[in-house]
DNA sequence: GCTTGACGGTCTCCAATGTAGACCAGGTCT
DNA sequence: AGACCTGGTCTACATTGGAGACCGTCAAGC
């Protein structure tokens, strides 16, 4: 990955846009293609999808939904849909009656979906570490301030 | 990690809540303090700036303004106070003058940045042919629709 | 027969969030 | 003396996200 500039570099290069060819992708640079694939990604609902596909297998639109606390309706539509264009996830209409509409990776998100997964799972493990660090940093804030006054 | 449902089980449960223990945290559940976590790293520029301090070491408030293109002074104090508050990340002011405001990875941080670092490289490495798939999804649903009108 | 519910969405409104850019205090360079 | 750098804060403004109504098709219940 490019690093936004080399380690111990006194003088930070600034990426403004990134070189533009096939290769030099930089997710630093402000107007890299790049860039705007990954704050599409970096994102709760976004991630959240890509993680239940891909320990879950297929899910319905409905089981999406309920697989995922809290997402709205047009979140997930409008999610599904970035994630279908990008070419991540797959929609299967089922012509039944009535029509059962199914969401699955695609060979490409699942490639995506196994470099999330460890996040999720930091998460998971540290989060009560981050909530401790939380609490630690609003009391010495906001609580015992002021300390030689 | 939890999942939001057993793979194939054809009845998702509904986490509406986590378990509330130190343990059972759960970035599924709406209202558990896991996803409060996540939705907070789920972000461009947290997860850019996680990436950019754990690439290139300790850097000043300018530099990270430099390393993360486009980012604004009030995303990036933002941004920065709540990887401090979350003990991801140490802020040094060194009483120099003009004073030095130096920002690190705390080792948590760094644990967490190590996991974030493969999605940075994938999209880096990707992004061509995730644009590709956008062109053929926009050319397939906007240019080329009404196939049988 | 009529209502109710699930399904897979779309639409509209309103609140929250992000961005752009001004401003600020202290110190430095010319 | 005036412009500039540093590390921010503050204020508008535009975009985004969430809540909830609406929609047509189907099935079950009363």
């Amino acid at each position: 990955m490019a690093t936004p500039q080399q380690i111990a570099d006194p003088r930070p290069e600034t990426p403004d846009t990134c070189p533009g060819g096939d290769q030099g992708f930089d997710i630093f640079a402000a107007v890299c293609p790049s860039r705007d694939v990954f704050a599409e990604l970096a994102d709760k609902w976004s991630l959240l999808l890509l993680l239940s596909l891909h320990s879950c297998g297929e899910q319905r639109f409905s089981e999406l939904q309920r697989a995922v606390g809290g997402v709205s309706r047009k979140m997930l539509t409008q999610s599904l849909r970035a994630l279908e264009r990008d070419g991540l996830v797959l929609r299967t209409v089922h012509p039944e009656t009535p029509p059962r509409v199914v969401y699955g990776l695609l060979p490409l998100g699942r490639t995506l979906a196994e470099r999330i997964a460890p996040l999720g799972d930091w998460v998971e493990s540290y989060a009560g570490q981050v909530v401790a660090a939380r609490e630690r940093f609003d009391r010495a804030h906001d609580g015992a301030c002021a300390p030689q006054d």
